[in-house]
DNA sequence: TAGATTGTTAATCGATTAACAATC
DNA sequence: TAGATTGTTAATCGATTAACAATC
């Protein structure tokens, strides 16, 4: 099993992957991909062999063959469905990034409890009542939600996630959400990763 | 001097603390706030040693005293003046999320090369060519930025927000840029983040 | 072979957890 | 005093770095 940061450089990796193929380039070694990744050659290499794809001294790593292999690693993410939970400031900013942008991942619908916000299109996205979730994550078979409610509804609104299906969560809540072992939790606090700046900055 | 993940999580507490004064509750222990932000109470209580308050054995923390504590600590945040660079959906989104919120954190400009964006308040911001954004610096004495540019443009900006006086970077591109050791660089990359939790959701 | 890069193991580093004496 | 919580130290854990033999 990989770890959660490994994952994270694998993701890197593979979009700096896909620019080398577009540029025509087919092999590639630990110290290049390193470079333009922002991490050393050997984090790269015991990264790549995490996934089980093994290079050779001579010319490095196949470019493509590589890519296929991390493609793999992230299996379905491709066609990956998610739904967003809470049409408010960071919602529909996260809408109007997703939907407008030419990303590989789909927000195919977002809820709300607001009825000035729902049955009726949002930033490119279709936004209905929260009680309509669960036919949705049915039909769909949605595994991902991002989390984008007001604090005080994030514990109750991250357990009725679960209850109907979820296994993770991006939370761009404040809160630290408390659920079973088995769902992933991703925080993203911007304000507080802001506030962290600001520190440093000073 | 504080690790990076003390003063997130510093940042957490004081969120914490301030709805406790204004549901008027005046002492916390330490396995009380750690409960509100998923953190354990012994963490909870080495982050508060780190910032040098001390509470006692038997009413804990008073809250008042603790969120000035945590308040001086951050100091200058307050009244933090920053720059949002790159007004592409990111951008943009990121610009109504802070404009439209209660935020204390203010993003006093923006700056793009597109004439079409520049020149005019987009969300609530207004929006300059990037040439104006060293007389905004100065004038503003501002220290930290978010970068939102293009992957490629993503390093020569930074090379230039650096020249420019900036000390702290809050980094939504994909890149890892290179810089000078004393600037502070926060990556923000959303997509890899969520393809970290459907990589988890499977 | 020589040179560069690979996969792999040992050493280092830092943060978290566990344990406990000190305190109100 | 008894009980709960505090500050503090030692043990644990995991990830990164450094070192190196194996490979093309």
């Amino acid at each position: 099993m990989s770890s959660q940061k490994t994952v994270a450089r694998l993701s890197l990796y593979r979009r700096f992957l896909k620019i080398l193929v577009s540029e025509e380039k087919y092999s590639v070694f630990s110290h290049e991909l390193g470079k333009l990744s922002g991490v050393t050659a050997a984090q790269v290499r015991r990264d790549l062999m995490s996934v089980g794809y093994t290079g050779n001294p001579s010319h490095g790593y196949k470019v493509i063959d590589l890519l296929n292999c991390i493609d793999e690693f992230f299996k379905s993410t491709e066609s990956a469905n998610i739904i967003l939970v809470g049409i408010g400031n960071i919602g529909r900013a996260l809408l109007s990034y997703f939907t407008q942008g030419k990303s590989s991942i789909n927000i195919i619908a977002a809820f709300d409890t607001d009825k000035t916000k729902i049955n009726r299109v949002i930033n490119g996205c279709h936004a209905y009542h929260i009680n309509e979730m669960s036919n949705f994550i049915n039909e769909y078979k949605v595994k991902t939600a991002v989390l984008a409610v007001p604090a005080i509804y994030a514990q109750s609104t991250a357990e009725l996630l679960c209850e109907l299906g979820i296994k993770g969560i991006m939370n761009f809540t404040p809160v630290r959400v408390k659920l079973n072992e088995d769902i992933y939790v991703e925080d993203m606090d911007i304000t507080m990763h802001l506030e962290k700046v600001l520190y440093y900055s000073k």
